[in-house]
DNA sequence: TTTTAGCACTCAACTAACTAGAGTGCTAAC
DNA sequence: GTTAGCACTCTAGTTAGTTGAGTGCTAAAA
């Protein structure tokens, strides 16, 4: 266990690096008003420090840096969360404007904000439309070989799949078909409902619809597999600031990683608890290669179920106070918005 | 006019410096199996074309580099476009599978295959909902006080809209409402619905509602102006790969350029013309602060009318004879897909 | 026993001087 | 008109030297 000197020299530490991205030195620790020890008393302590793990140092005649147990231990006990200003708390209320009408359109702005408020790179995921319920299906005919077919959600989120009209059959049976389905999919979630259609509902279909096969090549169409969530990303760049980024190769790794296509993210972001903000730091994100990286994650909730998460990346170095206070005030009010937004 | 000599010479540079990247010298130019002529008669040569315009040289005693007007001349009159091979071709035919049932979908692979198969950054965009023109309105209401309205276009577009129902609007009143826009707004494009709704249609909508106020905000929020278009980028961190963009100064300005935010590139893919491939070079593009970006750009046509088109970002010194190539193919391919796609 | 001052030592980062080499422009010969 | 030869230029890379921040250790002070 750390003594409390030894804890408000690692607090020190940390603060005067994040703020600095230079190895600290005893002296400036012991400059610091709230650290009454010579630079020598200091040292010692540092060594102990580093001995145990809390501190590396780059090279022998360098300051020290937190380790990424140094992180940890700062994160978990150390820091207190900053506390943000009416002013800020202010645009998280804008976020939800009376006109928003996509959901969508609220969590781009969220991750905008979250970025610009920040200064890091800010990662948000929305409903996963899997988890929605059927409300409502439609079809609404193209041309003599296509029609549309359209998904209302109980969130009101609109699906479309554009589905190809088997040969020979009348639009009227297919008009049968789905008010069928209609009836008897309400309420069920959009992940199984082609699950349902085959265990429950097989028989009473084959009455309606003459030919099997058919009915089966339109079903398979209209209950495609939905899109997968998609994932906002907001201030990339911010991340060339960033000292340890200067380097164009970690700089490429993480740009690939924001990409879009690498689902390492998205895992991180869907795995975060349902309440609370949540830190990664280098490698807990298991994400490889990020080792100078962390993510600070926080879910938001509809009806105290968490359906989305907003996330922001930074170097290990990253301001942990600022941030967790902030992630800490929106995923809260992004959760109220919500619920505001889907009972009115 | 440029004498034969010159430009072979000036293809000589171009083609050489396009694949090094480090200035070329007259030694080089002379050794190339076409150019029989020595270092000397080059340097003459070269002197003189950069005296024209056609050639810079970053310091005295370094070789010569083509210059944006150097640039221009070889694509216009030197280069000969790159024929692609079987392999490439398939895979351009593969874009539009059998499955395919969104174009965004078909659009993003578009813009995968693209970058993948140049090595540069490509940027595509789809066709303007704007344009679309209106198939069938649909409202589903969800809540006591919302609905989802839901626009499909000719195209099979579907575009929703969450709307807040006004206190004490029946059921039934909007139901005879959209059915009516139903009918006397078919064929009409997007863009122009509330226009027409103006113009056209109060009268008649007020002998239908009653409480005018009512209808007007319910009207404004169905018909409001849609999202804009979407851009997809594929292959971002493929500009890293070039050593003109090692800097990191410039390697920002490029990524804020691609973020999405930034509309100049939807401009200039907007502007581009209905057929054949257009180039712009450094400043052409008249982005700020672009002079080493070019910008290859092609449009996709439904019945010969430009829909969308597809885009190559590279440094100025890319290889134009590739992509051009590869572009022309492409936006002939997709051109005739989406004519099939839209045709079933 | 704990803390501090002092001092020798280490090492990255910066600077200046030097070198190598690629390429040019000019001149004179072919 | 073309080419060989040569002096000149300028960048990039290397080496050696200097600076300064910071450490670890020891011995004295509290």
């Amino acid at each position: 266990m750390l003594t409390e000197r030894q804890k408000r020299i690692l607090w020190a530490i940390c603060e005067d690096y994040i703020e600095s991205a230079e190895p600290v030195g005893s002296r400036s620790v012991s400059k610091k008003d709230d650290v009454g020890f010579s630079a020598a008393t200091i040292r010692n302590e540092m060594a102990d420090l580093e001995e145990m793990g809390f501190l590396e140092q780059p090279h022998t005649s360098a300051g020290r840096i937190p380790s990424q147990q140094g992180y940890r231990f700062y994160v978990d006990h150390l820091l207190t969360p900053q506390i943000w200003g009416d002013e800020e708390i202010h645009a998280i209320h804008n976020l939800f404007q009376k006109d928003t009408t996509h959901i969508e359109q609220a969590i781009e702005h969220t991750s905008e904000l979250l970025s610009q408020l920040t200064n890091y790179t800010s990662v948000v995921i929305g409903p996963k439309l899997q988890d929605h319920r059927l409300r409502h299906l439609q079809m609404i005919p193209l041309t003599e070989h296509s029609a549309v077919f359209i998904i209302v959600t109980d969130l009101g989120h609109v699906n479309q799949q554009r589905v190809l009209l088997p040969e020979g059959m009348s639009i009227s049976v297919m008009e049968r078909l789905v008010n069928l389905l209609n009836k008897r999919l309400q309420g069920i979630s959009l992940s199984k409902l082609r699950l349902v259609v085959e265990r429950d509902l097989t028989d009473e279909l084959t009455r309606y619809v003459a030919e099997y096969g058919n009915m089966i090549f339109l079903l398979d169409q209209m209950l495609a597999p939905q899109q997968e969530n998609r994932i906002y990303t907001s201030g990339t760049t911010k991340m060339l600031d960033q000292p340890e980024f200067r380097d164009l190769h970690k700089m490429k790794s993480l740009l690939d990683l924001l990409d879009g296509k690498n689902q390492s993210i998205i895992q991180l972001l869907n795995s975060s608890p349902s309440s609370g903000v949540q830190v990664k730091i280098g490698n807990e994100t298991s994400i490889e290669g990020a080792n100078h990286i962390s993510l600070i994650i926080a879910s938001f909730t509809l009806d105290s179920e968490s359906i989305g998460a907003i996330g922001v990346l930074g170097p290990t170095r990253m301001e942990y106070a600022k941030v967790i206070g902030l992630m800490d005030i929106i995923s809260k009010d992004i959760s109220k918005r919500l619920t505001e937004f889907y009972e009115k």
